[in-house]
DNA sequence: CCTTAGGGAGTCGCGTCCTA
DNA sequence: TAGGACGCGACTCCCTAAGG
């Protein structure tokens, strides 16, 4: 048995596909699905493989502490994959990488964090090369494809270890749609043809539905950590609900205790740590203050709430509490969730975050800038004098009417700045 | 309208052998 | 160990035609 390889993946990129079943569909593809979400591919949209790949890089990512920069080896993005290493696979894993940066995301409304955007578009990942010795893959994530995964209070750790055994395309993404729909229960039922629009399959006939569905089940079963059975129900001609059931691998129905030990783990920074959600509420009453830790109500109201709204939205609570509370934790505490006033509080910090980060960035411009003017003026040191006395009558001549009427010590300083101008443009 | 069956195009899976 | 070249058979997905 091979170790697991975990990532954190957002459900909604799971129930709302990032890739597609059919190589075949049209470069510029367009899907379009809840309001305000639009896909499109400029290139070929990606299929199985290529979601595999991008797992990986995703997982690689949340490895290094979310690193938007990756560098990985083409065989062992292979390997990791389950793809035997090749040319012809290492060219199509370029391939990938060239689907990748030509699919885009709009979203508009809310995204992540319950931040509000009217509009908001980004790619999947910004820019990818290849190391001429190494062979090395150096790919640049997008910021805002990370942040939705990371940020993200809907969310589940997947292993690629799984995901790659299911070979079936239509097992993959069937189990990516399981996976979302079983996350507070274990019983789903869907029309078949309203299934069928979700994963997108092509236009089909009942019959066709039901074939490949037993297929992709089939192997779920057989790979997967969970057993499917379906059940199909006709209420029509050509029509059926078809009933989804989640058994653990021994038959027995998973009670909603057990599910949600499957939640996805995130520590403050929203890195995925453990995937046992008892870990997550410790960590979470870490966070309040000793003297009311042990109790019970304050344990039961975590627990609550994090089963309810999940890690990040009771993080930024508990945090809150702590911070304004004067009496009374437990009834603050309650309050706090009730009406999500630790999102105010995030805000902020975002807020000073940001403004931290956009002073940090001028102060290292400036620097650069003086950085680069100390480099002209020694430049123009190290002229010859002729060189110098060129410089000069160039300056003079650009100033031209500027010039006129001005006393000395302006005038020198005057050419002494278009001096430097004229060998910083010849120099960048 | 729907099911069943068969075929084409393209992809995948995997083995074998080679190189540095 | 990391990677490359090549080839063949199996498989999937989609399309279409025949038949109910």
């Amino acid at each position: 048995m091979s170790r697991k390889k975990l990532l954190k993946q957002d459900l909604n990129f799971l129930e709302y596909p990032l890739w597609f079943q059919s190589e075949r569909l049209p470069e510029g593809f367009i899907w379009k699905d809840r309001d305000g979400f639009t896909y499109r591919a400029g290139y070929k949209p990606p299929v199985r493989i290529d979601a595999l790949y991008l797992s990986y890089f995703l997982m690689e990512s949340q490895k290094n502490s979310w690193a938007q920069h990756i560098v990985v080896s083409q065989w062992g993005t292979m390997k990791a994959c389950g793809v035997s290493p090749g040319k012809t696979n290492a060219l199509r894993l370029q391939n990938a990488l060239e689907r990748w940066i030509n699919v885009t995301l709009s979203f508009h409304g809310t995204f992540y964090d319950g931040r509000e955007y009217r509009k908001l578009q980004f790619n999947v990942i910004n820019d990818w090369y290849l190391q001429k010795p190494s062979h090395h893959l150096e790919i640049d994530l997008n910021k805002f494809f990370l942040e939705k995964v990371r940020y993200s209070n809907f969310s589940k750790l997947l292993d690629l270890n799984i995901l790659r055994r299911l070979k079936l395309p239509l097992a993959m993404r069937l189990y990516e749609i399981l996976l979302k729909n079983f996350m507070y229960r274990d019983e789903w039922s869907i029309d078949a043809h309203k299934l069928a629009g979700k994963i997108p399959m092509a236009k089909v006939y009942l019959s066709h539905i039901i074939e490949r569905l037993k297929k992709a089940l089939d192997q779920i079963n057989k790979h997967t950590e969970m057993t499917v059975p379906m059940t199909v129900e006709p209420y029509g001609r050509g029509k059926a609900i078809l009933h989804f059931k989640k058994l653990m691998k021994d038959r027995v129905a998973i009670s909603d205790k057990q599910d949600n030990d499957r939640i996805t783990i995130v520590n403050p920074h929203g890195v995925p740590v453990r995937d046992h959600v008892t870990s997550d509420i410790q960590e979470l009453l870490e966070l309040v203050p000793h003297e009311h830790r042990a109790k019970v109500t304050i344990r039961n109201t975590i627990e609550y709430a994090h089963k309810k709204y999940g890690t990040q939205y009771v993080l930024r609570n508990i945090k809150y509490t702590n911070s304004h509370c004067k009496k009374n934790y437990r009834a603050f505490l309650v309050s706090a969730i009730e009406n999500d006033w630790g999102l105010e509080l995030q805000e902020d910090e975002e807020a000073k975050r940001k403004r931290l980060l956009e002073q940090a960035k001028k102060a290292k411009k400036e620097e650069q800038e003086i950085n680069k003017l100390r480099q002209v003026r020694d430049y123009i040191r190290g002229l010859s004098e002729s060189e110098q006395q060129e410089l000069m009558r160039q300056a003079i001549a650009e100033l031209g009417e500027e010039l006129e009427g001005m006393n000395e010590p302006f005038s020198k300083i005057l050419i002494r700045s278009k001096m430097e101008q004229i060998a910083l443009r010849g120099s960048s």
